[in-house]
Formats: structure tokens, C-alpha cells, sequence
DNA sequence: GTGATTGCAAAGCGTTTGCACCGTA
DNA sequence: TACGGTGCAAACGCTTTGCAATCAC
């Protein structure tokens, strides 16, 4: 199991823009530095109201384009909650899942679940052929715990 | 591990409805009937296309009012996928998770995960309290397999 | 220079709200 | 009969689209 690292994200991300053929540009550099910078997944008008910091002309729908195209490109994922179904985050490479705090929204990244012996079995009872799952999971962080959030 | 049973469930949900000061109405019975006798889960659209087959003066707001009752006292429940998040489906007693058909839609229920270890493990390395978790399985059923949808 | 990207305004769509009428218990 | 439930129309908020100006490569 591996937590959240904090690695040279933006010398990645640009390769990864221009190996897409796409361009970097200022706008979509705030937005990207929002969401690299941030701990919780952020719904498009968070990363727009951050980014105005960064770059005040932003526009809302280039923040909309630019979420589109990280995520098409994998540099972003799309957080589903059970209030929230478009916030979006850095996304790690590996299959690795997310631990996401009920109360702060902080979100960590985890990996190591074995899931293979109930898939396994799954499948052989409903002749279902699975290709993909979602694991997400849901609690208080430590912060939150010691503050009485919970 | 249990898959989907048919119960007679039109008694129990009557009995719900009423302990929890709901009344059953026309309207309110096409929506159940709709949602208790179908295998995939449905948007607000699809359940008052369908249900105005039974009661044509239904109407959209009508749905969206019984679906919130519904999934209030836990005869439903709100399904999210990565390209849906607000449909619903009947929904099971006890503890139990989704395996959903990418091509058709059908959706069962199964249990038997046991994520305890792993669980615990995260949350002797992050601090968390974890207290619910999301697990859901996609793939293709065995209908959609044979006809070569993947 | 050229073609992708941007911002604005407007359209689009799913969902919610206000309100008078209706129907269940 | 009383009061929750319903349907309509309108409001609402988030997201997408059209288009001319702009900017990275």
C-alpha cells in the first residue's frame, strides 16, 4: 500500500499535453496547478473560483474544456460521491483507489485490495464477465476525528 | 453470496409506506411497480416513460417527489456509474453491492466481500476512520457476452 | 502564420419550487 | 374532512454550444 506522494507533477503534465498535441497555455496552467496542488477533489466552479487567483481573465467554460481534456488524456479523474458526481482530482498512475474524508473532503489514494476471490466467485454464479470495479472508501481523517466531527 | 431474488414485495413496500405516514396513491404505485419489476436501474425519465404506461396523467415531478420518498425510507436506491448518477433501482435488505452489465444495463446484487483486512489496514496507515466504503462491479452479462457485445 | 484555445453570450437540459386542485386515509 | 399528494408552469443551476478574438507553437 502507497499514500499520497507529491512528485514533479508539472514537468509531467506538460509532456503528457504536448505528446497529445495539445497546447499550454495560461488559463489551463491555473487549472492545472489548482488541481495538482490540491488535497480534495474540487467541483468544476472550485477549480474555477482558485484558478481566477491564479489568472483573473478565466473563463468558467475553459475551465469545463480544460477538465474534459485532462481527464481524456488521464491526468484528472472524475470523483463520484454520493452528493457530488463531477469533482475531479490529480489522478495517480497504478490502480489505485481513493479514501476520502466525510467531513473536510481530503482525499488520499490507496492501493492493495485483492479482490480477485470475489470476482472469481461472481462470476461464476451470474456468468457475468467483469471488466472493471470501483472501490471507494468513506470515513473521518484523523483531524477530523481528534475535532470531534464525528 | 445471494443474487436476485423476486419476492412479493408490493406487500412490503405498502406496509413501509404507511408505518412512515406515506400514502399510496396511483401515481406513487405505477412508480414502485415500474422500479420493483425492472432489472436495471432507471433514470427519472425512463421511470415516468414507463410508468405512464400504467397511469398516463402521471407527471415528471410526481417521479422525481416519489423516487426522493422511496429512496427516504430504503425501498430504493440511487445508482452511480460513470456515465449516470442518478438512476435508481429496488433496493435489497442487508448489506449488499452492485454488479452492472456495461451493454445492457442489468444490474444483480451479490455480497460476500470481505474488505476487513484491507480496510483495516488503510486505516492503521492513514489515521482514517472508515466508515462506509462503495464497491461496485462492471462487465458484461452473460446474455450480452454470448451476443459479442464486448 | 496557422490552427488550437479562449471568453462571452446564449442555448440546453435535468431538477426543483410555487401553487391551486385533487384524492387517500 | 383534513391534509398529504399531484400536476402544471415557471424558475433554477450546472453544463454545453456558437462564434469572433486571441495566443502558443
Amino acid at each position: 500500500m502507497a499514500l499520497n506522494p507529491h512528485p514533479d507533477i508539472e514537468a509531467e503534465w506538460q509532456e503528457l499535453l504536448s505528446r497529445n498535441g495539445y497546447r499550454l497555455t495560461r488559463p489551463l496552467a491555473a487549472v492545472i496547478e489548482v488541481i495538482a496542488e490540491s488535497s480534495r477533489a474540487l467541483s468544476p466552479m472550485e477549480v474555477y473560483d482558485e484558478a481566477r487567483e491564479r489568472y483573473p481573465r478565466l473563463g468558467l467554460v475553459t475551465v469545463y474544456r480544460s477538465l474534459e481534456k485532462l481527464e481524456e488524456i488521464g491526468l484528472v479523474q472524475r470523483v463520484h460521491q454520493p452528493d457530488a458526481c463531477s469533482s475531479y482530482i490529480a489522478m495517480r498512475s497504478g490502480h489505485q483507489h481513493l479514501l476520502i474524508c466525510q467531513s473536510c473532503g481530503q482525499t488520499r489514494y490507496f492501493s492493495g485490495d485483492n479482490l480477485e476471490p470475489l470476482i472469481s466467485a461472481v462470476e461464476r454464479e451470474t456468468g457475468f464477465d467483469v471488466r472493471a470495479h470501483w472501490l471507494q472508501l468513506f470515513g473521518l481523517c484523523d483531524e477530523c476525528r481528534r475535532a470531534g466531527a464525528g
